[in-house]
DNA sequence: ATTAATTTTCAATAAATTTTGAAAATTCGG
DNA sequence: CCGAATTTTCAAAATTTATTGAAAATTAAT
């Protein structure tokens, strides 16, 4: 396979797969395209090599560069900005886990925490099964925060020192 | 604050927070209903807590059904069909990560394979660019899906197991 | 300060997804 | 086998989300 046909699919499939992960296809497309590509580019060279408008490049690269994922680059003698994403997939990883974590697990268990404090007595068993369901979400997703916080901290791959540990 | 509401909520936001999971909004809600009812319920009492048609229930529940997180329950002597959940949060998690493993990393991982024998010259750094994202991103896929899979098989809760590795 | 290049905004439009509801299919008791 | 109850399907409608493009704002060189 040609590297334009296989970038073509990359970008493409990676753009799908982002939009099973709650990220606009577009977003998760430029990302590809940013990190398959050795040197910074321009809104305009993304806005040519992915064939979209002005306005959706921009707001896009902002949400990447929101994400902690692409950042500006300002190239000595250049009036035009460039952008870059980071290539170290594990930092990739991580930098998505702490975004997700405090966009979404957080508020989540802030509600939960609440929740779990409803009136009522016990031993109606609607009172009940609601209490004791969000009770165990919470226990869970406490644990996963603690967890993801350790992943988030590990200086090398978290997966590898994972597996090293299960099995030895 | 009155069971009532509380339900409401945890419905409305279980809703809110699939969608950034690439969930659809009703799926969800019908799943976070199911897990806080203690006896199973019909189409028809899913309709109506909710307020949703019949169509769309029907559809929701049987997609549910396919990621294994509901199932059909028949009473005896009922004609129409019952629903519940499965309520052990930890294995619904396992359950979910166990399909979307299977869904989404095995065939992207599939698909890195196949891009990672681009044809080129290693010495354009166009090539190498893209051979050695594909190739790190491969990496890390194929340690996570060894991962999960090590996580779906374990029959106690993976997170506790896991932060005992880590602190001690 | 002027102006041309560049970036950003956002109302309008387009596309994608979800939902409805009525018709068709299925199921099951008698 | 009949018919009522129930479930399923799916085209059309509604809603949500993404995209466009032109105008406004900003930037920086002269």
């Amino acid at each position: 396979m040609k590297l334009i046909e296989a970038k073509q699919q990359f970008i493409s499939s990676w753009g799908a797969f982002g939009t099973h992960w709650g990220i606009n296809r577009t977003m998760a497309q430029i990302h590809a395209l940013l990190l398959v590509s050795p040197d910074p580019l321009t809104q305009d060279d993304i806005m040519e090599e992915l064939d979209i408008s002005r306005g959706n490049t921009n707001m896009n690269i902002r949400e990447l560069i929101n994400w902690g994922l692409v950042e500006r680059v300002l190239l000595q003698g250049e009036r035009k900005e460039y952008f870059t994403a980071e290539k170290d997939i594990w930092k990739v990883v991580k930098q998505i886990v702490k975004e997700r974590k405090k966009r979404e697990l957080e508020p989540m268990l802030q509600l939960l925490d609440k929740l779990e404090d409803v009136e009522g007595d016990k031993r109606d068993k609607h009172v009940k099964t609601f209490v004791d369901t969000v009770s165990s979400i919470k226990k869970l997703g406490k644990q996963a925060d603690k967890t993801l916080d350790v992943m988030v901290k590990a200086e090398e791959n978290w997966f590898v020192g994972n597996l090293l540990k299960f099995f030895k």
